[in-house]
DNA sequence: CTGAAAGCGCTTACAG
DNA sequence: CTGAAAGCGCTTACAG
């Protein structure tokens, strides 16, 4: 490989010399700059980055550390990671990406052997054992998804509350009065996944404020269960004419079990989601949705990760929450509702 | 942060020693060892990975490079991104992961710094741009896709030829006589995304030997143009009994489609994907497809890609080109042709 | 405006 | 069985 050596030695300086003509950090002749850049494209020069690295105790690269869990929907990860990857590289870093099971025990690793200027976590849970690890290293860390405590730390996250209420009221102002909502399944609230009682929570409260039924209920991560249990619920609760999701895998269900049931969107049923628009336009999900922006929230969180690392006094400046507002994206699957709920179309099998 | 030198110190022995202590090269008296370890632990010693790469040449990275093409199906990418970092970890590898558009200079940036001990590329095309650079590189370099030169590579693919005949076989069996195709789009083709051509071409040599019709097609990678693409498809083929799909935005959307024309598979229609099981039980399709995968590719890749790196005399061993033998995953979705595509089950709007 | 030298934190022949 | 020293390829004060 060629060296910065090999390259002051063609151009017939020394190697700081090299070194400074190609950083700009002291004024050189521009005879000498050419001589250099000549040397350097001559000899296909590109400095290493490890030896940057222990030189100058930065590594331009920024670990992502994303989580694939059983009983989550992992393609819904992947853009988040998009944002983040692109972000990164626009400002001029490499990601390091971490996907292990025990990402305690990753990110320890990561941060402790300085492979990383930074960190991004995703999928953050509320009482997450990542957390405590990212505080104590000497690296910064940007969060995607809210914990319980945010100390020492940057966090980005949709405003899951409101996206809640704008649910509700949306079908409140369509005339709804009996809803059901299906959150992501309940190992997810276990391990403190906050964001599906946020959004929960705030919608269990605003059909109290707006005087509507609202049904709540865990739906599975994966076909057939998460099909059987939108059976179930609209078997439950027949008078109901509006159905949240909060779920991925539950949007992505919900054509084959309306078409089992015969069931029309929206003349027999209104229904809202929450995902990206990009998600929507992949999975051919034509309904209504809560656009979660996961690439806003990677290239935020990105965006003020480098802000922290480049910025001489560390920790100076106060850590921030953000909250995206949540829009609804109209694709017309919500109307005011039908009288069509009555069975005679049902042509589900037994 | 904590040195080799910290623990030398508190160990009471020479920075060597401790360094032998660790990485076991030498042999160690018991007693000294264990006063390192001690360090180590107490301390709270990781080795700088810049360092360690700079005296060894050794990053223990794989740069992992996928491509997000507007016209392909991002999901279906995660998963062979998941066979990699997995893998690679095991193997005691990070991943470094590229998504860059300019693959190519992405490649070059990333060997040339020497960030990577080697490289896996997904998604390879025929004549792909990153494959002169990759050969040029010191790193070793495995593929997953099959381009059309593949010297001085390790290459991974599924054999997509076989799976175009085990599905024309497979309808051909049942008794079907007339079927269609629906290929990724177009400028996948034009890219050179040779599985397109390579199912294709097979598939329609295999419909010759059996005496079938078959019609193929490019479909859109999104909808809601890949939906109009099905409908349009089978209004133009009325007789088609059986739907072969070597797109997985197709098989996404076809539920839908189904449910819009008032089809029951496999009594009005008999159809095979092709797709991974995971991906099948994520976005809750129920067709019968050909495994395409990709962790097993992913996994075989990043092999292959460590026993080179780590063995001695690099490009010793013959260079190797491996398909994986596609197989048939029963999701009961094809039957013997029915007698119900007669129109009268239709359902579709205008 | 430029050069010689020290140092980043490791590993590994070279000596003993 | 252990230590002193050189070297990996950079960057950056320190001198001039």
């Amino acid at each position: 490989m060629v060296t910065i050596g090999d390259v002051a030695r063609a151009a017939g300086v020394s190697r700081s010399t090299a070194s400074y003509a190609l950083s700009g950090k002291r004024t050189i002749s521009m005879e000498v700059r050419e001589r250099v850049n000549d040397a350097v494209r001559e000899l296909g020069y590109t400095p290493n980055a490890g030896a940057r690295a222990l030189a100058t105790s930065q590594t331009m690269v920024i670990g992502l550390l994303a989580q694939f869990l059983e009983d989550e929907f992992a393609p819904a990860m992947l853009q988040y990671m998009l944002g983040v990857s692109d972000t990164a590289r626009e400002l001029g870093y490499d990601i390091l990406l971490v996907t292990e099971a025990d990402g305690a025990r990753a990110l320890r690793r990561i941060t402790d052997s300085q492979m990383v200027d930074g960190v991004v976590l995703l999928n953050v849970a509320q009482d997450d054992v990542r957390l405590p690890i990212l505080r104590a290293a000497p690296q910064p860390g940007a969060l995607v998804g809210l914990p319980g405590d945010c100390s020492g730390l940057d966090v980005f996250d949709l405003d899951f509350e409101e996206a809640g209420r704008i649910m509700v009221n949306h079908m409140h102002r369509l005339g709804h009065r009996e809803l059901i909502l299906v959150s992501q399944p309940e190992h997810v609230v276990e391990r403190g996944g906050a964001y599906v009682w946020r959004l929960q929570d705030a919608a269990l409260q605003q059909a109290r404020v707006r005087g509507i039924r609202l049904h709540t209920a865990f739906g599975e991560s994966r076909q057939p269960a998460v099909g059987r249990t939108l059976h179930a619920l609209l078997d439950s609760h027949p008078s109901a004419t509006g159905l949240l999701l909060n779920n991925e895998a539950a949007a992505a269900a919900l054509p084959t079990v309306l078409h089992e049931r015969g069931l029309t969107v929206p003349a027999d049923l209104s229904v809202i989601g929450r995902y990206s628009d990009e998600f929507a336009r992949t999975f051919s999900l034509s309904f209504s949705s809560i656009e979660s922006a996961p690439d806003r929230l990677g290239r935020m969180a990105v965006r003020q990760l480098v802000r922290r690392i480049e910025s001489s006094d560390t920790a100076a400046e106060p850590y921030v929450v953000r909250f995206i507002s949540p829009e609804l994206v109209d694709r017309g699957s919500t109307a005011a509702p039908g009288s069509r709920r009555d069975g005679s179309h049902s042509r589900r099998p037994q």
